[in-house]
DNA sequence: CGAGCACTTGATCGCTTTCAATAGCTGTGG
DNA sequence: CCACAGCTATTGAAAGCGATCAAGTGCTCG
């Protein structure tokens, strides 16, 4: 069975992340409504999505694997600006073509609703409207963080703040104690790592062997990482370590 | 008669940004509504509006002049996170502390509305969400376009993108007309650009000089500049030459 | 076993930072 | 009126960090 056949027909009050996507504030009837509209697409690890310039006929949300939202130049020289996790929405109401390439980074399946309905029901929907307006607030505190870390941080601490966001957010998800040690996979290549942080991948992955003689983070495979002591890799990351620990 | 005195009693209707901020899409009685909860207030130039991590008892709508938002390191780095002009929103319904520091760059002056209203508001009048979406979207696109800028370009480019950026949003105000070049002041100092593009105040004027002798850009003083040919200075932007001129 | 890919490591180069000196401007007070 | 402080900006020289160029390793898959 296919990844995509696996969620084909799911209904919505089952759905995975149901309370955090942008249908997380709708009733019942305001569901229903949604899933007539809805349809699911999957994409393997390395698709692009959608072009960007090119026309969206959709909009919708991530519900398992990682996209990326990436900008290029003329010669090439691309940055990655947004990292879509599962519940993250895809899509901007309103606008004709897409800002930017969307890649699936890893094997990804999305909920998609079509654009125009979609646009219809955000008018007679407010639950559907303020949902999506909460979320883009919170995308734009994550792009202004990121801002700080592109423009001022250090390779080390670029790479040192990516683990731990990423560290968190998989300690969100996943084991909700804060016990010790934090485990977790790299969703990312090094080439997506450092089209996120402004790097080149050799400094990528200068830094991250740096951190591990450190003793900051532990391999266990390329991929693998432990972290023994998140305050250790915070204050790494450059960040207040006074702040709490699960934000 | 002080700046804010100017604005003090001032209509709604009357209101230079009315049709481009957060009220834009309010019907008249909405408009009735939020005067009840509106107030000006005006600030010197350097002075801090907002301090990062304080409560915020309002928001509101830059009416004259040029706020900026900046995240600084404890060791004293910091970046600028976005540029607040005229019409612009400031603050963020349904949280409590400010995430950032907000500093009048220029003397300003603010139409501020008392936050627990305004969010009872948001809730009433769909068109005040509406807006502030399509704003918030809006400014989250700058933030993106500002990662690829703080990521990937050289020194010069950044230089030539932050020009390019202040000119096309002068000339979208003052002159409509495309004339052949375009002249504007800077509204920001060396240091405050420097915190914008992530680099130091010394490239900066470096860069400017190289700008200058390279005849992309004349300066009459050190901060009132014209550029001849805006398409050569989108060039040095690393911009997309072909895209519209006024975006 | 060899091709392909992700990753690591080394050596060198060059851009931006850092440190430092100086210029230009404005406002203040003797 | 001029001297001087304080601020913004410019310019120079040297240092450092990350990029670039170049091998080489380890793993997977045909």
């Amino acid at each position: 069975m296919t990844l995509k056949a696996q969620f084909d027909h799911t209904n919505c009050s089952e759905c995975p992340i149901r309370h955090r996507a942008v249908c997380a504030h709708c009733e019942r009837d305001e569901l229903e409504e949604l899933e007539s509209i809805k349809y699911y697409r999957s994409f393997e690890a390395g698709q692009t999505i959608i072009w960007s310039g090119d026309p969206m006929n959709f909009v919708g949300s991530v519900v398992s694997g990682i996209a990326s939202l990436t900008q290029t130049m003329e010669d090439g020289r691309t940055q990655m600006v947004g990292l879509l996790l599962p519940s993250d929405f895809v899509g901007r109401p309103g606008r004709e073509n897409a800002p930017y390439d969307v890649v699936a980074t890893t094997d990804l399946v999305m909920c998609c609703f079509r654009k125009k309905p979609f646009e219809d029901m955000m008018v007679t929907t407010p639950h559907i409207a303020q949902r999506l307006l909460q979320m883009t607030l919170d995308e734009l505190d994550a792009a202004r963080e990121w801002m700080l870390v592109l423009g001022r941080k250090t390779a080390r601490e670029k790479i040192a703040s990516l683990l731990s966001i990423i560290a968190r957010r998989d300690a969100s998800l996943h084991q909700s104690g804060q016990t010790g040690s934090i485990i977790f996979d790299l969703p990312l290549t090094r080439e997506a790592m450092a089209d996120y942080l402004g790097l080149t991948l050799e400094t990528v992955s200068r830094q991250i062997s740096a951190l591990k003689k450190d003793k900051v983070i532990t391999l266990e495979s390329k991929r693998h990482i432990t972290i023994p002591d998140m305050r250790r890799l915070m204050e790494e990351a450059g960040d207040d370590t006074d702040g709490g620990f699960l934000v």
